[in-house]
RNA sequence: GCGGGAAUAGCUCAAUCGGUAGAGCGUCAGCUUCCCAAGCUGAAGGUCGCGGGUUCGAUUCCCGUUUCCCGCUCCA
């Protein structure tokens, strides 16, 4: 997964982040006590906004699907699962940072090119010797420190600088452990899954033996991720606990390529009609996809903090399910009845960070522009995903207005995410829902106590409609869908 | 994780050469106004990121720590 950042353009970002605090889309977590790194919460704006993502995603992925099934996996799963899935080998490695040139390097590997080079030199029996240790230190109860001291004996310098100036060897494990104290067995760590796939995959025989589905088929699911990432920065990008929005889709070996490509184009399209405009996505192939893959593309938006990853769609073969076949002895296998062969299916994966898919929109949606001469702060959210859909007011306070707003929302309420506003003056009111992003304001006037109807603001063009009262939640309705 | 910078009201910032802090915006209460914020009045809100040290006294000086920003580094 390439990230590459690219120079902070960014008073836009901070501007971003900024106006997500105060206006309540999202927080640093434990923010009184000083906050804790990586790890934000949702505000009464936010969850909105989140939550309305994650709908269009159900609807998109399980509900226009016929043959995709949705289930929500426990975050604590069998530590087995982790080593079937390779995440515990890959996810556990020693590190060691050289001072001079302030780089880091893999500490084994550091050992294994020594050893290399020791041969290539033809001094193989202090080769084997090294080796020799070097199988020790991996398996010694402090590994880590077993290799540093390795290096410290063998002289091994840094490969840039050439410097003899090391850290310690540091583990960074980046599953987050866990106790349980019921669990049998030597040790009770387990960890919170790092990623979603693996509840699907567990739960494979479970949803084909209960819910009537054939292959081709997928299970979705959206939940909590958690990475102890080394680095995590770039506000809700990269956080240590984060939301994915995951489909397996299983298919008949030798039709994998066509299923990626269907997917490809489903998912690309899904976030085109939540607003993003194909400019500011692109795809990013994987020139050497990931060990259990046969193709692995990612989704990319352009951010202000450059072009980054919002989703990928990997061609996972049988890799996930042969392992679990393997470390479980449970078949993992379908029947096929018209040739009477049983096969393991293979895997195309769409996997979407829902947290990135917010912070997509949310700078997607940013802008600022001038109306009559005054300056003006706009999320222009798609009105299927914004958080607050439509703001009432009374033009003035008096004159039953208030009284005739309130009948209007509560009218509205129990369909729309709906704002009743009478404070201050009405240009306040709407930049107020400008900056929330509520597509439409409805105001009450004097007219409207006069049966004239209600005026409907758009939040884009500005353009106000004289809208009858009984037909506010049609026109609403029509709004939300598109049709205005 | 390493190096550099920063941290004062919800936000943007000021002041105190060491003597417990102000403004604008925002928020809240009211007034005014029939349609695009910065009219009027009033109020709330800060142990000056946190912990320790020096001092009669620390927001200010020193040390540590946390968080954020920038650069590097890492990432299925």
């Amino acid at each position: 997964m390439a990230f590459k950042p690219q120079p902070m353009s960014s008073t836009r970002f901070d501007e971003i982040t900024a106006l997500c605090k105060r206006r309540g889309f999202v927080f640093q977590s434990s923010e009184i006590y000083g906050g804790l790194g990586a790890t934000y919460d949702y505000g009464p704006l936010g969850v909105e906004l989140k939550r309305n993502v994650r709908e269009q995603w159900w609807r998109d992925m399980v509900y226009a699907n016929k043959n995709i099934e949705g289930i929500d996996a426990a975050i604590l799963m069998h530590p087995k699962v982790w080593k079937a899935s390779g995440h515990v080998d890959a996810f556990h490695d020693p590190l060691i940072d050289d001072k001079a040139s302030k780089r880091r390097y893999r500490a084994d590997q550091l050992i294994e090119q020594h050893i290399d080079r020791l041969r290539s030199k033809g001094k193989t029996e202090r080769a084997d010797t090294v080796q020799k240790r070097f199988t020790e230190a991996l398996n010694a109860e402090d590994m880590p420190k077993a290799l540093h001291s390795l290096i410290l004996s063998e002289e091994i310098r840094g490969p840039d600088s050439g410097a003899f100036d090391w850290t310690d060897v540091r583990q960074f494990n980046m599953m987050f452990e866990t106790k349980v104290g019921a669990l049998a067995g030597e040790d009770s760590s387990i960890y919170l899954r790092p990623e979603t796939a693996q509840g699907i995959f567990v739960n494979f025989q479970n949803v084909l033996a209960t819910s009537r589905v054939q292959i081709p088929f997928g299970i979705a699911q959206i939940g909590k991720a958690f990475r102890n990432e080394i680095v995590a920065r770039q506000f809700i990008f990269r956080m240590r606990e984060f939301e994915q929005m995951e489909m397996q889709y299983f298919v008949q070996p030798g039709t994998q390529l066509e299923a990626y490509e269907l997917w490809r184009s489903r998912r690309w399209d899904w976030h085109v009609r939540n607003g993003i405009p194909a400019s500011k996505l692109r795809w990013h192939v994987h020139e050497k996809p990931a060990h259990y893959a046969d193709a692995a593309v990612d989704i990319q938006y352009e951010f202000p903090i450059g072009w980054q990853e919002i989703e990928g769609i990997h061609s996972r073969t049988d890799y996930d399910l042969s392992r679990h076949q393997e470390y479980s002895g449970k078949k993992m296998q379908i029947f096929d009845q018209a040739s009477g062969s049983r096969f393991i299916p293979y895997v195309v994966e769409t996997s979407a960070g829902l947290d990135r898919t917010v912070l997509m929109l949310l700078c997607e949606a940013y802008r600022k522009d001038v109306v009559e001469g005054r300056s003006r702060t706009v999320m222009a959210f798609a009105p299927s995903v914004a958080p607050i859909k439509v703001g009432v007011f009374p033009l003035l306070r008096k004159d039953g207005m208030p009284e005739r707003a309130r009948a209007i929302t509560d009218a509205l309420r129990c369909e729309w995410n709906v704002f009743y506003d009478e404070k201050g003056s009405i240009g306040k009111r709407y930049r107020r829902m400008d900056e929330a992003g509520a597509p439409l304001c409805i105001t009450i006037d004097r007219d409207t106590l006069e049966g004239e109807g209600v005026t409907v603001r758009n939040r884009d063009t500005l353009e106000q409609v004289r809208v009858a009262d009984d037909q506010v939640p049609a026109f609403v309705s029509d709004a939300m869908r598109g049709a205005a």
